[in-house]
DNA sequence: CTGGATCCTTTAAGATACTG
DNA sequence: CAGTATCTTAAAGGATCCAG
């Protein structure tokens, strides 16, 4: 039974997976594998070292990335998506998909007014 | 061929649909048929007019919805999404449901720790 | 390398009263 | 009814320097 309720959890919740700036990008990223802080950090491009711990901080309480850490010198950290998490990935890239295709859309519609 | 732009234009693009405090509830609504503005904000329970005009004309810029008036007295306006819109509605069905699954999942697991 | 701490700027959002 | 205008607060984000 899904009741509204049930229906605004899933959206605050939704909002906290995917809102903000950097999360879509940063999921998008360690659905390819897991990754060290110092190459999220390259690969989500443009993102500060602050915004990036707040940002996996974030997923990390809401179960959706493990953080593991190695007792190396220097010390180094793996971020990977819980199991739970993965089953997040096909709708994602339908959505980017869609995306792409109604940009697409939209630019194709504005040529075609410049020949009306 | 997807570049690496396009992929960054398809989460800036997502980001300003679904980003936010209330659009993704507004589309919700929006996909069960057009309405008037004060319908809106009847359901969209707790968001003010600014924010709701705000909301809808971002969603209007990016022809995500159609906006229509009709010349009674009161003046009526009816809000619709376009078709190229609709074509999202399942895939936001379907993260809204891995939502409300997801939250599921893990409420489940709290309830095991308790048991060990 | 992996962050923490601080300060600062920019957006997002809320409340409320008002107009054609 | 369908919005505007104004004011205020809260949250998000950026820059930079520092520590284990």
């Amino acid at each position: 039974m899904d009741t509204c309720e049930n229906l605004m959890d899933a959206l605050k919740f939704t909002q906290q997976v995917l809102g903000g700036k950097w999360k879509i990008h940063i999921l998008n990223i360690l659905y390819c594998g897991k990754k060290r802080f110092k190459e999220l950090e390259r690969e989500v491009v443009g993102i500060s070292p602050k915004m990036l711990i707040k940002e996996l901080k974030d997923l990390e309480a809401l179960n959706i990335v493990n953080r593991q850490t190695f007792n190396t010198v220097p010390i180094t950290v793996e971020y990977s998506l819980t199991t739970d998490a993965m089953s997040l990935e096909p709708l994602l890239t339908e959505l980017l998909k869609w995306s792409v295709n109604f940009i697409k859309l939209q630019e194709d519609k504005e040529k075609e007014e410049v020949f009306k």
